[in-house]
RNA sequence: CGGGGCGUAGCGCAGUCUGGUAGCGCACUUGACUGGGGGUCAAGUGGUCAGAGGUUCAAAUCCUCUCGUCCCGACCA
């Protein structure tokens, strides 16, 4: 490609609406273009990326023995209604008309479709197991759009949909896509761990998501130092700690007027917050209150709480109204003393003795608190966030906790969606059977941003040589001027295009200056500079985009040298 | 949905408080010089000051409403 050809719409300044660091390089390196919030213009030059990306993920889905299809953007109402996700998606699923007046949705997913199809070509165990797959776009009306490509409205994704006979097959797919996305994420060139998820909204039993580790990453994801445990802070479990020490205080009243931050209760008794509890009141499943309690510094963890008998789900803060009117007290000041609801205590705060706690009064709290003596039967339990330093559930190692954009997530639905929207076969024994299914997401366009995150410097984008736009890009000085660097930067170009190399030619009348900052803010991994004082002593030099030093080659060796590089 | 910020040329911004000719830098066009790290000089192009309504002799500027956009929170396959 020329750049004469080409659009290289590089900018100086990118827009102060970009927040992280891919978004900034992606709009000044020229890949995308803003067109409304969450929805992005793919230009020429990131519609490359895109499409390497999808060739990997492509030829390791293919070897994985999955069958790529395509399926529509747009999807009828009642296959929703079927499924039951019409009235559970909520507003993220956008919801238009057609003509004829009859409700459609932008498909976020593709499970009912899938399932549709499987229910009409799939009627025998002998097709069992099969994986479709699909790289396309979706479409989410997130309620806050940020950070570019990273968290759009619209995306494109690589969806599969497995279906299988039973558990068993199910989980051997499932170990196939484990590694099938580890395959493509070292492709990739991502540093990426692969974690314990919850599976969420869309439900089902076992769950990985794969992370790309990163600073900017919306997740926190727990590792242990010690053993290959790896979960998503929504899932990381802690364990319980024992019996409390016996009770060396007395049950005291301390006045704290005005007080109602944890902060300030230990601020002004003089404590550590680990010495003190919090209670969060959550609404029950009949309109009723529940109490959470957690260790002063620790927080809640709504995945797990919600899951708690009798909590609803999903979870739901009481209103302090309701509170005041039914526990007496605001929100600063509810302890677990003389409570008359349904508590739950974390494992940490059940484990504390002589601790802190509100005493379902204004403007007092209770020191000197002890579960046996002072409160009434409570159920420990696991609803915390776990933090650096806790055990890994393991038992191997303490945990760690990092930041990571999710890429990747592959969940064992089992028959949610088959029983639901009636998809069986008929098995071995003649009997219709639901099948179990497993789905497989990736965030293709997700993985550019996530990528640039990883790799960029004060000077651009250094994609990995497997995404990056062009493989290689020839500068050469005064091309519009001196004949003798027009002839051989030409020549130069045309071997590369032989060897099928993915080459740019730098052909602007711009000052070598410009061109330099553009390569390298494109992240162009390779870099081949020809002027009329190489050309003097037949040769040419060479950059690579991940080291600082240039290198002199032999002008002659120049293609062999970098198909070399290539391999 | 709640709280906060912003909206002036393609991009980054000043001007708004205190009403009176719409500005700066980058980019873009033309020319000259320059030619290995975003160069210099000169001359240009480009704006319904987000929109609507109001106050006023006069509104980018004051008032009201609407829209867009970003941040924090709640939400999230």
């Amino acid at each position: 490609m020329k750049s004469s050809d080409f659009l290289i719409s590089t900018v100086k300044e990118a827009p102060n609406d970009a927040q992280i660091i891919s978004h900034q390089l992606m709009i000044r390196a020229g890949l995308i273009s803003k067109l409304a919030s969450g929805l992005y213009s793919y230009l020429p030059i990131g519609l490359k990326i895109i499409q390497k990306v999808e060739k990997i993920i492509r030829q390791e889905m293919n070897k994985s023995k999955a069958l790529e299809l395509l399926m529509p953007v747009a999807q009828p109402a009642e296959l929703w209604q079927e499924s039951k996700r019409w009235e559970e998606y909520g507003p993220e699923l956008l919801r238009f008309k057609d003509r004829h007046e009859r409700d459609f949705c932008m498909g976020p997913t593709h499970e009912e479709v899938i399932t549709t199809i499987a229910k009409q070509y799939i009627r025998s165990y002998k097709q069992l197991p099969i994986n479709f797959y699909q790289i396309q776009t979706k479409f989410r009306d997130e309620i806050r759009p940020r950070f570019g490509v990273m968290r759009s409205r619209e995306f494109i994704m690589k969806d599969a949909y497995s279906f299988h006979i039973d558990k068993k097959s199910l989980g051997e797919t499932y170990q196939v896509m484990h590694q099938t996305y580890c395959n493509i994420f070292d492709r990739l060139g991502l540093d990426y761990r692969p974690v314990l998820a919850d599976s969420g909204a869309i439900g089902g039993d076992s769950s990985h998501e794969f992370h790309v580790l990163a600073e900017s990453g919306e997740d926190a994801i727990c590792f242990s130092d010690d053993s290959s445990y790896a979960a998503n802070i929504e899932r990381a479990e802690t364990l319980p700690q024992g019996e409390p020490n016996a009770p060396k205080q007395e049950l005291e009243i301390a006045h704290t007027p005005g007080v109602k931050t944890i902060d300030d209760v230990c601020n002004l008794l003089k404590i550590s917050p680990k010495k003190s509890i919090k209670t969060l009141i959550v609404e029950g499943t009949d309109d009723n209150l529940i109490a959470l309690v957690l260790r002063g510094d620790h927080e809640l963890n709504e995945v797990k709480a919600a899951k708690l008998d009798g909590v609803k789900n999903p979870l739901q803060m009481a209103e302090e109204t309701k509170v005041l009117k039914q526990l007496g007290c605001s929100f600063g000041s509810i302890g677990v003393v003389n409570l008359d609801i349904p508590i739950f205590v974390d494992y940490a705060a059940a484990h504390l003795s002589d601790f802190v706690c509100g005493s379902n009064k204004d403007d007092e709290h209770y020191i000197g608190v002890n579960w046996q003596r002072d409160s009434k039967k409570i159920v420990a339990s696991d609803i915390r966030n776990v933090v650096a330093g806790d055990p890994s559930p393991d038992g191997k190692g303490k945990i760690e906790i990092k930041r990571g954009i999710e890429v990747g997530h592959i969940f064992q639905l089992g028959t949610k969606y088959s029983d639901s929207m009636n998809a069986n076969v008929i098995g071995e024994d003649g009997r219709a059977v639901y099948m179990n299914m497993g789905c497989y997401g990736i965030g293709v366009t997700r993985i550019i941003a996530a990528s640039i995150e990883q790799n960029n410097d004060d000077r651009g984008i250094i994609f990995p040589q497997a995404i990056a736009p062009f493989e290689l890009v020839i500068v050469p000085i005064n091309y519009n001027k001196s004949s003798r660097v027009k002839a051989l930067a030409d020549q130069l170009y045309m071997d590369c295009i032989e060897q099928n190399i993915d080459v740019l030619i730098d052909d602007r009348k711009e000052r070598p200056g410009i061109m330099f900052a553009d390569s390298e803010l494109l992240g162009i991994p390779h870099r081949l500079v020809i002027s009329d004082t190489h050309a003097d002593n037949g040769k040419i030099e060479y950059k690579s985009r991940m080291h600082p030093d240039k290198v002199e080659i032999d002008f002659k060796e120049a293609v062999s040298f970098i198909v070399d590089k290539l391999d």
